[in-house]
DNA sequence: TGCCGTTATATCGTAAAACGATATAACGGC
DNA sequence: GCCGTTATATCGTTTTACGATATAACGGCA
């Protein structure tokens, strides 16, 4: 089901896009989720569980994650814990996502020179 | 009154982003955002009137934008169009979310290069 | 063994944001 | 005068954000 297209689900939720750079780094479940974000925005970001485990259902639904039957370490489990890696989908749309923040960051910049002058900055 | 403070703001909504960019070339009103969002965004992203407004709104009293009396173009005007123009703060949080938005591309992409090789592409 | 702080998932309700639909009307050309 | 475009504005619905709350297993330790 779903858009299969990345661009169709662009520009992507702010939570969502933590979410799928958080789980570059291999797969994880919910709790790490958050606490991933916050090391990432170095703590700028403080993603709450309401956030996270709604972004997660809606992120399963539009087939960006998918629950992992693997337990990364099954030593060190726990077997409350339900693990979350990221599609084929949800890489490529990551993908699409920084490029179009890149993009913007670059014609921002390109034109806020203009701006400082009339601001006298 | 409000925050003063940009990083109070961040991360900003994209259409309050979008906003802000439009704004980098000189004060423009509501409908030329618009039609500057679609073009800045490459077609990607259309803002309809819903969105515009209600932004604006909110950015206006955040104190993000302020109207300004000036009419660019004394000449070819129309006295319908109400013009906006970026604050200092604007200016200020407009910087600090494209730092936001570099810093995190920037993360991602030095974490995905692992992701690749575990999927295999 | 019992206690307790941390880890962990999940839902609920509300607030904020996004957005299409709709309304209203001035503008400009013909 | 007519009509398409320009222009601002609000309404209602959906989506997203998020704190509060609930529940319970985990692990250390006394």
């Amino acid at each position: 089901m779903s858009s299969r297209v990345p661009s169709d689900l662009l520009p992507l939720p702010v939570s969502q896009l933590h979410i799928l750079v958080a789980l570059t780094t291999g797969d994880k479940h919910g709790y790490s989720i958050m606490k991933e974000v916050e090391v990432l925005t170095e703590g700028a970001v403080t993603m709450g569980p309401g956030t996270l485990y709604g972004a997660i259902k809606q992120m399963l639904k539009a087939d960006l994650i998918e629950e992992s039957a693997e337990r990364p370490d099954p030593d060190l489990d726990d077997e409350r814990r339900r693990y979350y890696r990221l599609t084929d989908l949800g890489m490529r749309t990551l993908k699409a996502e920084v490029a179009r923040m890149e993009q913007l960051a670059r014609t921002a910049k390109t034109r806020w020179t203009d701006v400082s002058r009339r601001l006298g900055a």
